[in-house]
DNA sequence: CCCTCTTATTCGCATCGTGCGAATAACTAA
DNA sequence: TTAGTTATTCGCACGATGCGAATAAGAGGG
């Protein structure tokens, strides 16, 4: 009733254009250090800082097709674990015009991270300096990778610094409660590629022994009966995910 | 760069337009069952059927404004804990064009809930079933008000059964470590109210010491000193929430 | 083939959070 | 003062977890 009426006398021109985007964290790991992949910006606004992958949404795609689309011409990967993170809608977030945007968060494995910054679409993998503990929030340092012309932290541009952090508050929330960790691995995988990617995203060390114990006991693990090869020691067994019924 | 100068050359009409909204799950307790607040649509798209309140978001005003006064203006109510839930965008969310809503849920004490749903705005107090135990997630049925003229579960308008299927899903994931449960409590309320808010949203008995015991344990509850009257038995303590620091 | 080195994997134990039935406390109403 | 009802506390069992120590296992050198 109200929203009908409302709608039908609704002419979007006096309230001026509003856009939607997407936003898309593309999260991965690297030297064992969570870091994301960032576009650099050459115009104004915000020219010389970084940003999130992003693009418009169209008037005939999903939010999720938006973020896929996304992913697809910004980084040319496809078929990736995505989820919606939140919705971004402050009012000066972009000084040109009203942009609300939806960010989404995409988990890389080591491997396909690596290519994607490597892949000439200018992708600039940057580590992310989470400083503060457990599930406290706050804001997070995006450091240039090592080998990088950049000198201290990265500037971002508009609030995708507020995008980044909740990403990794999100993150490390879901974690050890879901099967999240498993989207930063390759296929197979050992328990302790497992445990540093945990210890990696909530940035603190763990027990290993309890670790272990844990996500067996998950039902998560499916032991390949194969080991790790090119060690000079004990190898250790491969395991794969195994989705839970 | 890519961002930028696809916006520099960004003309929306081609794309058609593309309107955003906000929807509201009002959420409160009905004799001990959790309730939303919903609006009888007299037009189609969906007449007939019940909605969430909702409204148009401003190009001045944030999201989190725009569900504010969505709640005032749709409710009368103002100052309530309120957060984002999830943003919809199906493509055929709604028949007429395309629309984008971020569904926000705002959490009534059992007196503020009574009270707006008889302030004659028209809003329906309407028990939800949840049909799933524990977070397995799935479809629930919205169920008329004891009285009401309604006959079997209510019919939803849009995909507004989607996001209050979230909506309780999000509810029940967040229910018991964070203080979500006492904002649907008056200022001052006994351990057993509380144990029956959370019973309400599980949907499940708890046993009533263990809850006892880890509520305190949190560090949220202040003792008043003060117990309730008008018992015919032994008072119970009355405690606030106290925000942790 | 035996020995050493290193890591994987398992054990044993203490501790903590929690479920649960029973016991105790406290207030009302008669 | 006593019965009735609920609040509040106790005692115990059990599962999950942290953690150091012990054991197992494969690589590589002699």
């Amino acid at each position: 009733m109200h929203e009908d009426a409302f709608l039908a006398a609704y002419d979007p021109t006096p309230y001026g254009r509003l856009a939607l985007t997407v936003d898309a964290v593309l999260l991965g790991l690297l030297e064992g250090r969570p870091a994301a992949l960032l576009l650099k910006r050459d115009e104004p606004p915000g020219a010389g800082c970084w940003a999130l992958p992003g693009g418009f949404v169209r008037v005939d795609e999903t939010l999720d097709a938006a973020a896929e689309r996304v992913l697809r011409e910004k980084a040319g990967l496809a078929g990736l674990h995505m989820e919606q993170l939140y919705t971004f809608g402050a009012l000066d977030r972009d000084p040109r015009m009203r942009i609300v945007s939806v960010a989404y968060l995409a988990l890389l494995p080591e491997h396909v991270f690596a290519a994607a910054a490597r892949n000439g679409a200018g992708l600039l993998p940057a580590p992310i300096d989470v400083p503060w503990a457990g599930e406290a929030g706050g804001p997070v340092a995006v450091l240039p990778p090592a080998g990088s012309a950049e000198s201290g932290p990265l500037r971002l541009a508009f609030d995708h610094a507020d995008i980044l952090a909740l990403a990794m508050l999100r993150l490390r929330g879901k974690l050890d409660y879901s099967e999240v960790g498993f989207a930063l691995l390759p296929e197979r995988f050992t328990l302790r590629q497992l445990q540093d990617v945990h210890e990696a995203i909530l940035g603190t060390a763990l027990n290993k022994p309890a670790f272990r114990r844990r996500m067996l006991d998950r039902g998560w693990l499916e032991p390949t009966g194969e080991r790790e090869a090119g060690t000079s020691f004990r190898p250790p067994e491969l395991y794969r995910f195994r989705k839970p019924r």
